[in-house]
Parts: C-alpha cells; structure tokens; sequence
DNA sequence: AAGTTAACAGACAGGTCTGTCTACACCCAG
DNA sequence: CTGGGTGTAGACAGACCTGTCTGTTAACTT
C-alpha cells in the first residue's frame, strides 16, 4: 500500500480502476470483458492472470465499493459527533453526498444482486455486506440507549437501502432530506425509554 | 378482457404469462428471446408479431407487475379500515405478504431500472411506475391530515422501496414487521398537528 | 550478457444474443 | 374449393460474450 494519490500505475489497478466505474454506471452483466480491456488499456492475458474469471472481478468490484461506501457512513456518522443518536442521523449525510455526486446510480449492491443468482459468490457477498453495515448500526443503537436496537438498526438500514436504491431511477435532490428527517423521528421514537 | 381466470388461451397471453415469471425470476436481461419461446411453446415469428423489440415485451412486463403489485397495495390500504392513517399503514401489509410469496426477488422495478440506461423507454416506465405510487401516497396522507403530505408520502414510499429492495437479497421474514412499525411512527408524527 | 518477469497485441473457439426470413400446417368464411 | 389469418418449426446473419492461446516487447536481475 505504497500506492500514491496519483492515476494507478500497475495494471491491477487500471483495470480494477475502470471496472469499478463501468460496473456500476452499467451493471457488471451489461459490460464485456472486452470492454473493460480496451478502456483500461490492458492486455487480455494480463485480466485474466489477475482475475481468473469476470466473477473474480466483480468481488474485487464490490470489495471496493464496500470500502468506499462504508467508510463515507463511518465517516458522516462521526462528524455528526459525539452523541450516538446524532451519528444514527448524521450517516444519512452520506446519502446526501452520494446523491449530489456525478453518476449516481443508486445501491451497488442492490443492483449487482439483481443480476446475480442467488447462492452464487456474488450475490452471497452483497448480502454480507449488507449485514456488516447492519452490525455496525446496531452497536450504534445500542450505545444511543434504544429499546430494542436490533429493531432500530433494521429500520434505519431500509431506510437507507430505500434512498440509495430509488437512486437508480432518479436522483431526487429532495431525496436526502425526507429520509434523514425520517432517520431522526425514528431514533426519537426508539430512544424515548 | 373476456379472459377466463384459467391457462392462457392465446399465444400472446402465454408469452407474457412467461415473460412475467422468467423476467421477474432473473431479470430481463438475463432472460433470452429464445428462452421465453421455448418456454411458452410458441413460434419466434408470433412472438415478433406482438412484441417487435424485446424492449416491447419488458414494458408490457412493467405493465403487468404494475398492475399487480399496485392493485395488492391498494387492497392491502382498503383493508386497513377506514381511517386514511391505518391506511398508510396498512399498505405495508403488501410489503409483508410479498415477502412471504414463493420466489420473492425484491423490487422488479428496481431491479429492472438498473439493468436499463437512463433514457431508455424501459427506464422511464420504471420511473413512471413510482411516480404513480407515490401520488396515489401523496392523496392518502393529505386525507390523514398530515403536515407535510407530500413529505410523508416520500418518506413511506423509500421505507417501502428499501423493504422491497432488500427483498433482493435476502427474504428476511423480520423486515415487514419492522418496516410497518417504522410506517407507524413516522404517520403518527406528521399527523400530530 | 543471459534469463526472468510483466505486460502488450490480437487471433481464435465455442457459445449466446437479437431479429429476420422461409416453409409448412391448420381452420374458418365465402 | 380457395384464400386469408394465425400459428409452428427452424435456419440464418451479424453481433457480442467469456475464456484460451501464441507471439512479441520491454524492463529488471543476476
């Protein structure tokens, strides 16, 4: 991890680089390989060494949006600050940004299960990853004091997965609002005891 | 519509029956022309007699997932009594018995709006769909009284799109519950006035 | 200088996709 | 009996898909 800010140099990178945004502008079935090589300027044999088959790709796509998008919510949660119940709304910030941002096209992971049977490797690893963002919202209900912070996370968590997945039919700006105003009753609600 | 409740008769009803369940189960996409005559028993050229482009067969797929899940949230609404507040309410009971239906994939809308570019007429019947839903939410919670009407019918409407998102990951038979509770208190507190 | 490694360039096989086309069977009205 | 409408059966074109394979070039190591 020696890797500067800087366009990717080694051919890993370019290519994982382009797939992250031709799969998600596009949706991993609706981009070819070909595609792919040709946009990253690589070689076929060089994608294929590193990722043996498309599949290895797009975990590799969904382990970076993962990083990505995770971080955002851990980040907008922390600088809600330091009142567990303003971090439960202030993640909803995160949402605001991604809404704002060039190319919005909803939930990632929602839209990769879409394509992907489930049981196979890909679908399996949207679902997980959706339960460790649920995890790491429950913890945070539970030092917010709610009553029942695995009811409130779950709440919290559709509500998020529903604005970031009516982004890909429109990137309402009024989107955001509705649902962080919507975050703060709920955690009202279920803190009251 | 002199159609009996029985086997389609008519090709074209047995291609669309087809259509329905193939496209729903694995996404247009990831459906072949080929695919859905072998299933439906039916020549290729008399499928390309009523749907010229595959386009064709996806919008009158929407149509027919419109009609349906459209018709089973204002059923479940009816249901609920007569109070618009239960009501609002009671439309997640669609939620619930979606969730619970053999096969159940989530959203098809969603799912279909993100295999599909923006623009494209399959696209913006996805749009239109929600648009629809979310009016008819719209006159529902002006009825109830609610402060903001058209704020409240968007915070139901993304809670009710993350249930049914999430519904592509994983049928989790704890997310109707939660999501109707969450509907609860967010009705309660914009009809306080 | 020789060898190793990484990468590029692109042909190729075998399959699937959409959409068009020809040829044939049936049925019912005139 | 004839002719139009509806349907079946399936070949075909042209594009695209994944994944494999052969050769070549450049840089770094020993």
């Amino acid at each position: 991890m020696v890797q500067s800010g800087g366009a990717p140099r080694c051919a890993r990178d370019r290519i994982l680089d382009t797939a992250f945004r031709m799969f998600y502008a596009h949706g991993p079935r609706g981009v070819g390989v070909d595609t792919v090589i040709a946009e990253s300027g690589v070689a076929k044999a060089t994608l294929y060494k590193y990722f043996p088959r498309k599949d290895d790709l797009v975990l590799a796509y969904l382990d970076k949006v993962d990083q990505v998008w995770f971080g955002q919510l851990r980040a907008a949660a922390r600088a809600a600050g330091d009142d567990p119940r303003d971090q439960l709304v202030g993640m909803f910030d995160a949402l605001a940004s991604a809404c704002r941002s060039e190319g919005y096209h909803g939930c990632a992971f929602i839209n990769t299960a879409a394509e992907f049977e489930p049981g196979s490797d890909v679908h399996a690893r949207t679902v997980e990853h959706k339960n460790v963002v649920r995890a790491w919202v429950t913890d945070l209900a539970r030092r917010a004091g709610a009553d029942d912070p695995e009811r409130l996370a779950r709440q919290l968590t559709l509500l998020l997965d529903g604005g970031l997945a009516a982004g890909v039919l429109d990137a309402d700006p009024v989107t955001p609002d509705a649902t962080r105003a919507a975050a703060r009753v709920l955690v009202d609600a279920a803190c009251s005891g």
